[in-house]
RNA sequence: GCACCCGUAGCUCAGUGGAUAGAGCAGUGGAUUUCUAAUCCUCUGGUCGCAGGUUCGAUCCCUGCCGGGUGCGCCA
C-alpha cells in the first residue's frame, strides 16, 4: 500500500530531521484530490507549522531533505501553502501490478491484528415475507462480512431472526381455526400472513378473539406441546423459504440463532441484574436506570422534559412478567461473548433503533462486557410519499418482487443484443446482472441517508450501476478470449500512454480502499472506487488498443487488463456481486 | 421539550479540515470498416439550508436559527 509506506517514510523523515512530533501525531497521507499535483499528498507540514512556529514551506523542505522514497516516487514537490505532493514512479507502479497478478487477494494485505467479529444482520421475522426494508441490513451486513473476512478477520455471521414475538398468539389461533393446508403447501409465508391478517382484524373488532389469542400465547410460552409444535412448524416453513431467498441472493449465515434460542436465559439474566443492582423494580416492571456515570445529555437512560432530567429506563421485564427486545439482546451478548469469545459485535440495524442500542450496550457494559459493540445504523427506505414504510399496517414492496423485476429487465436488455448466446446463458447473465443491480444500488449509497424507493432507480441499467462495472469486466475477458492460444505475461512493462499509467495507479489503490471500508463500515467507499476503476478502464479501452499492439506495449496492456479483471472481480465479490464472462 | 440523522446542480445522490465541490439521470452536440456502444468524448447546469465562530484555510469542526425525518417505560 503506497499510502501506508509513505506515511511511515514521512514519519521517519521527521525523526531524521530532528523534528519532535506531538504525542499521537501521525502525518496524514491521502490520495491526491487533484492528480495534476501528484498521486498522493500530505498536509503534515502545514498542520505542524503552527505548533512548531515555523514557516510551513520551510518545514516541508526540511522533511523533503530527509525523505527517503526513491524506490517509490519519481518526484516530490512542495506546492501552494506547503503541500507535499508525491508522484509514484513507473517502476513502483509496475511492481505493484505484478503483485496484483500474483496475489490471490489482488494485492490487499491482511490486517495486522485479526479480530473475532460477530456480524448481526438481516433479521427477518418468522411468518412474514422479506420486504425492501430488509435490503439495507442484508446487503450491507453481507458486504461487511465479506470484506472483514477478506482482510483477515475471523467473522461469524448470525441471523437473529424474530421467531418469538407476541404475534404468535394470533398465528396459532389462526392456524387452529382457519388454516388452508393446500395454500400452506404452495406458499407457506403467504398463507401465514393471510391468517395473521385475518385474525388481527378479527381481534380488533372482537375483544373475545383477542383474549383467545393472548391465551394461546401464554400456552406457547409455558411450553404447551400442541402450540409448541405449531410454532416449530411455522419457523421451519419460514426458514425453508428464507434459505431459498438467501440462496438466490448469495447471502450466507453461519448461524440462525433466533430470539427463541435465548428464552431460557432471560429469567436468570433479569434475576442476576436485580441482584447486582444494575436493574431495579419500578412501577411493577424491571428496568435499568441511569447510574449517573456520564453527563445527562450523554446518558441513554435520561431524557429532558421541561428543564428537568427524567428517567428513560430500559425495561427488561414487563409488569406481567414477560420479557422484551432488550432482554433478549442482553442474553444474546452474553452468549456471543461466552461461547464465541468475540472481540467485537456489529449490529447492522436501522437508525431508528439508536437509543435502544445505546441502552443495551451501556447495560451490557455494566454487567462487565468488554466486547466492543457497534451499531452500524442505516437510514430508512421511504415510500413514494416520502414517509417511512409502515411494516405493521401498510403494504410495502416485497424483496423477491424487486429482485425478480430486476432480473426481468436485465433479461430484456440481454435479448436486444445479438451475442449468439443460448437462452440458458442469457438467464444466468440476467440473474447476475439483475440481482447485482439491486445490490449495487443499495451499496453505492451512503448508508445513513434515507432514500425514497424507486423502481427505476433501483433497477436502472444505465450510468453508475452494476452493469457498468460488469461491462468493464466483460471487456477484459473478451480480450483474453480473442487471444490466440495462451499468452505468458512477462515482467517487461512500460507505460507509453497516460491512460495506461492512470489505470495502473487506480488499480494499485485497491489495497487502500478495501481497508478503508471497515474504518467506518461503509461499503459505498468500495462501490465508488470500483466505479472509478471501471470508468478508468473504459477510458483506457477507448484510448489504447490491446490486441493490435505489439511487444512490450501489448504485454503492458494485457497485464493491465488482467489486473483490472482481478480487481473488479475481487472487488465486486466483496459487495456480494457475481461476475459474468459475457453480457 | 430533549436526543440522533438529514438539508450539496432541474431530479437522484457522492464527497473531504485543503488547491478550480463531483457523478448518474434529464437536456445538448459528436465518435462505430471497433479488442462487446450495457462504451467514450462535448457543452449546459451550484449562495454546498441561513447566520455567526474556530482556523493559514470551513461545504466539512463548534454555536444559534430555519426546514424535513426518527426516537423517547412495559411492541420487536
Amino acid at each position: 500500500m503506497f499510502r501506508a509506506v509513505l506515511t511511515d517514510r514521512l514519519q521517519a523523515a521527521f525523526t531524521s530531521a530532528g523534528i519532535a512530533l506531538p504525542e499521537g501525531f501521525v502525518p496524514s497521507v491521502v490520495i491526491a484530490s487533484d492528480t495534476r499535483y501528484g498521486d498522493y499528498q500530505s498536509n503534515a507540514a502545514m498542520v505542524l507549522s503552527k505548533q512548531l512556529k515555523q514557516n510551513p514551506r520551510a518545514l516541508a523542505q526540511q522533511i523533503v531533505d530527509q525523505l527517503q522514497v526513491t524506490d517509490l516516487c519519481e518526484k516530490i514537490s512542495i506546492d501552494g501553502p506547503g503541500f507535499l505532493n508525491f508522484t509514484v514512479s513507473p517502476t513502483a507502479l509496475i511492481q505493484r501490478l505484478s503483485v496484483i497478478l500474483k496475489d490471490d487477494h489482488a494485492g490487499v494485505p491482511p490486517v495486522t491484528q485479526p479480530k473475532r467479529i460477530v456480524i448481526d444482520f438481516s433479521a427477518p421475522n418468522i411468518a412474514k415475507p422479506m420486504h425492501v426494508g430488509h435490503i439495507r441490513s442484508t446487503f450491507i451486513g453481507d458486504s461487511l462480512a465479506r470484506v472483514a473476512r477478506f482482510i483477515g478477520h475471523m467473522v461469524i455471521t448470525d441471523n437473529h431472526v424474530g421467531d418469538w414475538g407476541t404475534q404468535f398468539g394470533m398465528i396459532i389461533h389462526g392456524w387452529k381455526t382457519q388454516l388452508d393446508q393446500a395454500k400452506l403447501k404452495l406458499d407457506p409465508i403467504q398463507e401465514l400472513v393471510t391468517v395473521y391478517k385475518a385474525i388481527n382484524a378479527a381481534a380488533k373488532a372482537d375483544e373475545a378473539v383477542l383474549t383467545v389469542c393472548k391465551a394461546e400465547l401464554v400456552k406457547l410460552q409455558q411450553g404447551d406441546a400442541e402450540n409448541l409444535a405449531i410454532w416449530k412448524e411455522c419457523v421451519r416453513l419460514t426458514l425453508e423459504q428464507l434459505e431459498k431467498v438467501y440462496g438466490a441472493l448469495d447471502v450466507k449465515f453461519d448461524h440462525y440463532l433466533g430470539e427463541s434460542f435465548y428464552n431460557d436465559a432471560l429469567a436468570p439474566l433479569v434475576a442476576d441484574m436485580l441482584e447486582k443492582g444494575i436493574a431495579k423494580v419500578s412501577e411493577g416492571a424491571t428496568a435499568v436506570f441511569s447510574d449517573g456515570s456520564v453527563k445527562p445529555d450523554n446518558d441513554p437512560f435520561l431524557i429532558s422534559d421541561k428543564d428537568e432530567w427524567k428517567a428513560a429506563p430500559c425495561i427488561i421485564r414487563k409488569t406481567d412478567g414477560g420479557f422484551l427486545y432488550a432482554t433478549t439482546d442482553l442474553a444474546t451478548i452474553d452468549y456471543r461473548v461466552k461461547e464465541w469469545k468475540v472481540d467485537e459485535i456489529w449490529y447492522v440495524v436501522g437508525a431508528p433503533q439508536q437509543l435502544h442500542f445505546r441502552q443495551v450496550f451501556a447495560a451490557a457494559k455494566r454487567r462487565g462486557a468488554t466486547t466492543e459493540m457497534t451499531h452500524i445504523a442505516f437510514g430508512s427506505i421511504l415510500g413514494p410519499d416520502g414517509k417511512m414504510f409502515k411494516t405493521r399496517s401498510g403494504e410495502t414492496v416485497g424483496l423477491l418482487e424487486v429482485i425478480d423485476e430486476a432480473i426481468e429487465r436485465a433479461r430484456a436488455a440481454a435479448e436486444e443484443k445479438e451475442q449468439g448466446l443460448s437462452d440458458a446463458d442469457k438467464d444466468e447473465i440476467a440473474r447476475i446482472i439483475g440481482s447485482g443491480s439491486v445490490k449495487y444500488a443499495e451499496l453505492s449509497q451512503n448508508r445513513l441517508t434515507d432514500y425514497k424507493f424507486s423502481w427505476d432507480k433501483m433497477l436502472s441499467l444505465q450510468g453508475n450501476t452494476a452493469p457498468y462495472l460488469l461491462n468493464a469486466y466483460v471487456r477484459t475477458r473478451s480480450i483474453f478470449r480473442k487471444l490466440e492460444g495462451s499468452v505468458e505475461l512477462t515482467a517487461d512493462l512500460e507505460f507509453t500512454e497516460p491512460a495506461e499509467r492512470a489505470l495502473a495507479m487506480k488499480l494499485a489503490q485497491f489495497a487502500e480502499n478495501a481497508h478503508d471500508v471497515l474504518e467506518d463500515h461503509r461499503p459505498n467507499l468500495l462501490a465508488n472506487y470500483l466505479y472509478e476503476v471501471a470508468n478508468t478502464y473504459h477510458g483506457f479501452y477507448e484510448a489504447c488498443n490491446v490486441l493490435r499492439s505489439e511487444g512490450t506495449i501489448r504485454n503492458t496492456r494485457l497485464t493491465l487488463c488482467e489486473a483490472t479483471s482481478r480487481v473488479l472481480k475481487t472487488g465486486l465479490s466483496l459487495l456480494g456481486i457475481q461476475t459474468t464472462e459475457r453480457m
